[in-house]
DNA sequence: CGGAAGCACTGAATCGGTTCAAAGACGGCC
DNA sequence: GGCCGTCTTTGAACCGATTCAGTGCTTCCG
């Protein structure tokens, strides 16, 4: 009796069967309105509060979906998450949020407990597309990539343009006058910090006299950027570049601390170009310039497509594609 | 067969039982070498993944914990669920993350998901302590508070001193001179908010010549401190306050933008003290001032008065307060 | 040689909802 | 009165892992 009324015990205060109780429930509408009435009665007198578990064993699959981020700690993993967020709730979902930290290990430890609670689907970041989404997908287990491109043959994928945004970085900052440009961030091996770079690179080809170094991060944080700037101001001023374009915003808010702590000046001495134009770019000590990414949206686009693979019969993978925007401000004002 | 081999298959394919199956999968001391090594070659085989639903149903409990927050957006928040996350994923929990945006109705419905999913416990920092809280605890579910003090015949909670914090902000401003000081935040039933103020109160109201004012905001977030600064720009540079307390960061930031766009000058013409100093405010345009909170620790702590919580046979609530610290950046310099 | 103890394994009962075929109740109509 | 259709309710089977009393076997000891 202590914590935990079950179905039964409705049912024998309310003088009706297991199987009304549940009715009632699930379809209201299959039951007269008096028995009803009793029934929720019955319900709110002990309390009652219906075992999910139990629920979930017998239909087979859970009310949750699992979204695996890189870093909640990155606004713009917060921004998708919220809109992700918004979308479950309105179909009755619940998200549970994983972290990876970018470490392999810690995603397939995600990725495994997911699987055993019999997700929904699950809406990823990933570090690299081993196996194991294969194995969720093989499962029945329907899976969505966010950030990044993916199989049409085999999944949904909401992405925004980062070769373009690595152009638009790029071509903004050799037309105001740069010709030495540093791209920092990484793992390279991230499909986003990869593209970034290849469309800079594409850029920068085409121009003879520009040139562009890269300097590998282990993370994308703030920390990681702080010491890339460290790095770059311990150079000495004439080995320093002209521009700098982050991965993302996070790195170059690092990049902007760790340069103005050794007494340079952005942009007259460094012109620096961040990444997802977070909500604090704007608000940095120098407002930083940015490619700017729809995060709410993608977010929403990618639980809707979730949403979509699991009630369609006859389901096809689609790639939307979001186009990046690039917000100038003062960090590569000329 | 196809998606979904369960333990029977298992059984029969490793030609043992479901009961050593599982005992594979629990004890694994308990069952010899060369079968344990048959029945794991055959969940390898089958790609058996054990259904968690089923096992909860039996056990009673999940492995999951719910974290409830104001705003997954704020970095003060996303600092405390690392800290969670850390504690939980070391002892095997999965952690789900609900977002309540300061709304009651949104709390509640997340509770009750929460209590139908049976998790091990909820922390919560909690909008009003209506009773769904008591309900959660009388059904047996275990919750801590976080950012807030709770009944200690309740309840366990960790907390940091805000009314010190808020002495603090106060004791400096008018040790630096100011006059007049406009506390910025709301709503003030927020008891965070409610008491940062009260510590600031108590500071002036020992100082005859000191006036401290209140503008309330309906949330906690950027766009409430910009809304809040847009009000104090429009009431005229004559009716300015000399310096403004903010609730936390984000309604700072909010504040700090707005001023600067009015055309004022940070801290020349008004000062600005925030909360929380999540790591952005560090770099923003003016670096922040603000009250250091010890976030990670917060949420690891509060995770470890859960697990004590449901491990310990006599279980003593505890109430745990942190002592947060005043940084002192250009916002409020002289 | 008998009995006890230890070990590895078995298999049925169990957790608590959901589902669906079937039964029951009632009214309308010929 | 008999038949049919509609609406409501019933109750047992079922989902899949866990658990524990119990079986069968071996070893040890007096």
């Amino acid at each position: 009796m202590a914590g935990a009324p079950n179905i039964r015990e409705v049912a024998l205060r309310a003088g009706v069967s297991v199987g009304t109780v549940s009715n009632v429930l699930n379809r209201p509408e299959l039951v007269a309105e008096p028995t009803r009435e009793r029934v929720h009665a019955a319900i709110a007198e002990l309390g009652f509060v219906r075992n999910d578990s139990a629920r979930q064993l017998r239909v087979g699959r859970s009310r949750t979906l699992g979204l695996v981020v890189l870093d909640v700690a990155n606004p713009f993993f917060t921004d998708v998450a919220r809109g992700v967020e918004d979308t479950a709730n309105q179909h009755g979902l619940a998200v549970i949020l994983c972290n990876t930290d970018e470490d392999p290990l810690k995603e397939a430890s995600h990725l495994d407990l997911l699987a055993e609670m019999r997700v929904q689907g699950v809406l990823i970041n990933p570090i690299d597309t081993d196996g194991r989404i294969a194995a969720l997908r093989d499962r029945g287990i329907p899976v969505v990539l966010f950030d990044r491109r993916g199989d049409p043959a085999l999944e949904c994928s909401v992405a925004v343009d980062d070769v373009l945004g690595g152009r638009l970085a790029a071509t903004h900052l050799i037309e105001t006058g740069h010709r030495t440009i540093q791209f920092v961030g990484g793992p390279l091996t991230l499909q986003q910090v990869q593209e970034r770079y290849e469309g800079a690179s594409a850029v920068v080809a085409a121009h003879d006299d520009v040139e562009l170094t890269v300097l590998t991060t282990t993370g994308l944080n703030v920390a990681a950027g702080r010491a890339a700037g460290d790095r770059l101001a311990a150079a000495g001023r004439d080995a320093l570049p002209s521009a700098v374009f982050c991965a993302n915003d996070l790195v170059a808010l690092g990049v902007l601390q760790a340069l103005t702590h050794a007494g340079l000046r952005v942009p007259h001495d460094v012109a620096i170009v961040g990444y997802d134009d977070i909500d604090f770019a704007a608000a940095a000590a120098v407002p930083l310039s940015s490619v700017r990414q729809p995060r709410q949206q993608l977010g929403r686009t990618a639980a809707e497509l979730l949403l979509a693979e699991t009630t369609e019969a006859e389901h096809e993978h689609r790639q939307v594609v979001f186009e990046p925007e690039l917000i100038v401000r003062d960090s590569s004002a000329r």
